[in-house]
DNA sequence: TCAAAAAATGACGTTACGTCAAAATATGGC
DNA sequence: GCCATATTTTGACGTAACGTCATTTTTTGA
């Protein structure tokens, strides 16, 4: 029992200290992240902060794993949607734009994980839960492609094996976030919205890979309609 | 003549920290780079490498703007060879790969360049030349779209204007070398051959499009062929 | 040869990292 | 309610890198 209630003390305080990082890193972003800033906010020592993270790597990465899990969520929503494997595919992209939107600086937050020198320091314990979902990630992609060639939606490719579909797909996904997050002057290159273009482009590799059932441009209207009714989610508030 | 001899002088030593700046990056990541790691192996004082460059970030970008100069030369190269505007596009998807792979950490140089807070600290001098490359670049390929359309090889897209279609091009590209300069185990995914992979996928945008002519595999495989042996750009000789 | 100009140096103040001995607090037996 | 023990919290410390600038060294040309 008394065990059990410094515990909870123990996670709140957990939950405060990424809290205060995640606010710090969507307003400021990873480069002023630093211990005895999130010390100071949360009114403890920096001792303290880090007797629950090694470093700010590991905060970064406990972020992450938070943040990918909205993700996969999204995704297994988008998947359980009415409508054909296109359709799914589609709402996968569209959950991705939208959880990028949250929060600031989410896609950067990837980004940083990415980068040279920054999983040398993270724990093993997080690196290997978030290397699983990465996996469950790409997975539940994988499975769409699977289920399209099944269904006969999809013609199974000469010279692209469904993995390699999925690492096409995330190719693109990935670099639009990347580009929409370094800040480009992307209307003065002539793209408004970028989001919407980067669909149209997942509808042309849909098409080259002809990937039935096509939509026509109402349809394709219509179903970004639908998707950006259903797929919502609100920031969580977190206070447990 | 002596003010002259002092500049040389001065470049030269603007190339050393440079090249020495380059290595480190190229080895070790941004991470690691700094300033008196630079002033010791070119055995000068700090003071000396911040007559040069007002902060390391300053250095990423000279090193970024020296790489984005080569990337436009081979794009140049590109779209002079020899085919359809169709392949001038692989071209410069196959130009882009190579260019990415000289040297290491080619692609993560210009992450670091776009993450939050870098672009800052940087000269308006230098971040005006980056800017006008990268619009440089962009017009290139945008030209591409722009021919293929005048020559009738591709529609007028009704929803996608030529820069969407290249912003999208973009972003797969991107993304790709994001993808492969994080440690994902893309063997793992699935994925032996990534920079095939992301062709491919390229080739699936460019049927999505349908923009003519088509090609089928062995056609492929030469124009690969073809931009392997003609696409070359050694490692750069710098000692002027 | 030497005074003035230019360039190079490294000590300094600052910030953040990550550690660890000491101080503060909580626990549980009496 | 008291105290010995265990646990937790703290911040001072050593290290590293930043960016600055007064001082020293070198160069220049009269």
């Amino acid at each position: 029992m008394t065990q059990s209630r410094k515990q909870r003390e123990i996670a709140k305080r957990h939950t405060l200290f990424l809290e205060i990082g995640k606010r710090i890193l969507e307003e400021e972003g990873f480069h002023v992240l630093s211990m005895e800033r999130i010390a100071e906010l949360a009114e403890y020592s920096k001792g303290t902060v880090y007797q629950h993270f090694t470093c700010k790597e590991e905060i970064l990465i406990q972020l992450c794993i938070e943040a990918m899990t909205q993700l996969l969520t999204l995704f297994k929503r988008a998947v359980n949607m009415e409508g054909s494997t296109r359709d799914h595919l589609v709402g996968i992209f569209f959950a991705q734009q939208r959880w990028a939107r949250l929060g600031q600086n989410r896609a950067e937050m990837l980004q940083h994980l990415s980068m040279h020198g920054v999983k040398d320091k993270i724990t093993e314990h997080s690196l290997l839960k978030h290397n699983q979902l990465e996996q469950t990630i790409f997975g539940l992609v994988k499975n769409v492609v699977d289920q399209a060639i099944k269904d006969g939606d999809l013609q199974k490719q000469k010279h692209m094996q469904p993995e390699e579909t999925v690492f096409g797909l995330w190719s693109l996904c990935t670099g639009g976030q990347v580009l929409q997050s370094s800040d480009l002057p992307l209307k003065k290159f002539g793209v408004d919205s970028p989001d919407l273009t980067l669909l149209r482009t997942l509808v042309l590799v849909l098409d080259g890979l002809g990937w039935q059932p096509m939509h026509n441009e109402t349809q394709f209207k219509n179903l970004l309609k639908r998707l950006d009714a259903e797929l919502t989610l609100e920031y969580e508030i977190t206070d447990n």
